[in-house]
DNA sequence: TGGACATTTCATTTTTTATTGAAGGCCTTG
DNA sequence: CAAGGCCTTCAATAAAAAATGAAATGTCCA
């Protein structure tokens, strides 16, 4: 009855409990974050190895594709998540993780936050003329709304520099 | 060849320039601590709303389905952001924007990170273990990083009361 | 220069997530 | 206590996001 203990799955043979941890873990951040599981998974293999990987590593090891290793990568990259470091004797690029954690912190509030803060405050700007048009009533709820508002995503404006002075310590 | 104005869109006639800036502004917030779109929409038409809503105001102005306003309601309710008000002369609840905006903040970081770090940590205790069983290289690499990330996790959850007693002022 | 090999890109497919609205529960009221 | 309004739930559907892999691009030798 039992069948052949191989090709139960097609190349997952390979990840131990440890990797499956730390893959499992990174997912969970990386999307809080707003990074792709594919994205988490790369860098939860690549943080508990202690040689570095080709792409061609990655994509057999964890069963994805090549464009998602691929795109996955790049986006590693380009957060600094990830280097390559030269490998005599082979063309690949082979990829270590950058142990720097507080770079997807960093990256987080540059990237998504600070610009989100901007954004919202210049709406602001356009809301304070839109209600100045309004009649008398409902002028006096929308300002003094918006005027909240306003200090409270100041205040936290004003509170990123600290944030990201604590986290890369 | 000009057609009749009327009935190019349903009922979407009724937003203002001021309450579409908020519900763009909202959406984006609150997409970004992880809520969907027609919750973003709500709470940004009450916003700027000076007078109670009822679900069936509320659907009909924004264009969604009655399923989607009660579930999102049901969201905004559980996390402080609305709350209902009492009408005379009608049974429906109508609601009212809580403009206490440190609660999505504060929502966030105990509803979302605080259990993430929590769990990462455990996982970080499961990983030590099974580091421990490896050969010593491995092990070496292994131990050195976990511990790393021990580190880190730990410094950030040493400043989400901090930044909790920030938030909220 | 040619041809393997490595990597990126992107149209398509798959998977995941959000939305819809019909069915049903619970009040209120006549 | 029956009828009807208000609201919630949830299976079905639609929309959005991510993954796939073939084709295009680049790169390195021989």
């Amino acid at each position: 009855m039992q069948a052949a203990p191989a090709m139960l799955e097609p190349q997952a043979e390979s990840l131990s409990a440890l990797e499956v941890e730390s893959i499992e873990l990174f997912i969970g951040f990386f999307k809080l974050i707003g990074l792709q599981k594919s994205v988490g998974e790369i860098y939860g293999l690549l943080f508990v190895s202690s040689r570095a990987l080709a792409m061609d590593d990655i994509m057999t090891r964890l069963g994805i594709s090549l464009g998602a290793a691929s795109q996955g990568l790049k986006v590693l990259r380009s957060v600094g998540a990830v280097k390559s470091v030269y490998m005599p004797g082979d063309r690949r690029d082979h990829y270590v993780a950058d142990l720097e954690l507080s770079k997807f912190a960093t990256a987080f509030i540059q990237e998504e936050l600070k610009p989100r803060l901007d954004r919202a405050l210049e709406r602001i700007g356009t809301m304070e003329s839109l209600a100045s048009g309004m009649e008398s009533g409902d002028r006096a709820t929308a300002e003094e709304r918006l005027e909240r508002l306003k200090h409270w995503l100041e205040r936290g404006e004003s509170m990123l520099p600290w944030l990201l002075k604590f986290l890369v310590k």
